[in-house]
DNA sequence: GCGACAG
DNA sequence: ATCTTGTCGC
């Protein structure tokens, strides 16, 4: 089946934000059961990136949802959200403190999403639920996470041309790979966030990825996420 | 017990 | 994530 753009209204919750750590731990274990890769992309018109920035000297956190036209990859819109963070940062629960905020962003956004790309892992992730998974089954829509640098699994590095790529492993289990996006420069890590299998989203991920190591919807949101912070 | 550890 | 300038190289 496919999956149709759709826009931004206040989704049925799957869980409460107001966790302790151990909560979101098996929060996480219920709601990877429900991670789906049957869906596919036809005709995308419109592909988001989220990322967020985290300001120091307050301590808020600030999202941002980078809207891009495709193929052409213009920025077409964005909304950008300031608040407290949430929660600390603990490695395997990032998404009980970026998806508060990022959530909030999605809410502004009134265009509908075809795609969307998160700056962080999927199922790359201890218990297969990181925060592209976590958005994507909140948001029913698909995602795909891009991560800088490893979180758990094993892997051969790739070869140095882009486009080249290599298994992640992680407990005998393909949770993603590494790809070469550009040459010369390190991987990045691509994984299933929800929605589609993991080959398509290395075929995304490389379509949206023509210039530089990051996808440029990651890259926009960061761009953008990052100029939110100075204004203050 | 020890090392690893997205953003 | 953030703290931070210039600098080497394509």
């Amino acid at each position: 089946m496919k999956s149709g753009g759709k826009s931004f209204g206040k989704p049925p919750e799957l869980h409460d934000w107001d966790l302790t750590p151990r909560e979101a731990i098996a929060v996480q274990r219920t709601l990877r059961e429900q991670i789906r890769t049957d869906l596919q992309i036809v005709n995308p018109r419109m592909i988001a990136g989220v990322d967020v920035a985290y300001d120091k000297p307050t301590g808020q956190s600030i999202a941002t949802v980078a809207l891009l036209e495709y193929p052409e990859l213009r920025l077409a819109g964005s909304a950008t959200v300031r608040m407290e963070t949430p929660f600390p940062y603990v490695p395997g629960l990032l998404s009980f403190r970026e998806l508060p905020p990022i959530l909030q962003a999605f809410q502004k956004i009134e265009t509908a999403v075809d795609l969307i790309f998160v700056d962080g892992h999927g199922q790359a992730h201890p218990r297969q639920m990181g925060i592209a998974s976590h958005l994507g089954l909140w948001l029913r829509l698909p995602t795909i996470g891009i991560g800088k640098s490893r979180l758990c699994g094993a892997y051969e590095e790739p070869g140095p041309a882009k486009g080249d790529c290599s298994d992640l492993v992680y407990q005998n289990r393909l949770v993603g790979r590494v790809l070469r996006t550009r040459t010369g420069v390190r991987p990045i890590f691509v994984s299933v966030g929800y929605g589609l299998p993991l080959e398509d989203c290395i075929r995304w991920a490389l379509a949206v990825t023509p210039r530089y190591r990051l996808p440029e919807p990651i890259r926009f949101a960061d761009r953008l996420a990052g100029e939110a912070k100075k204004v203050k």
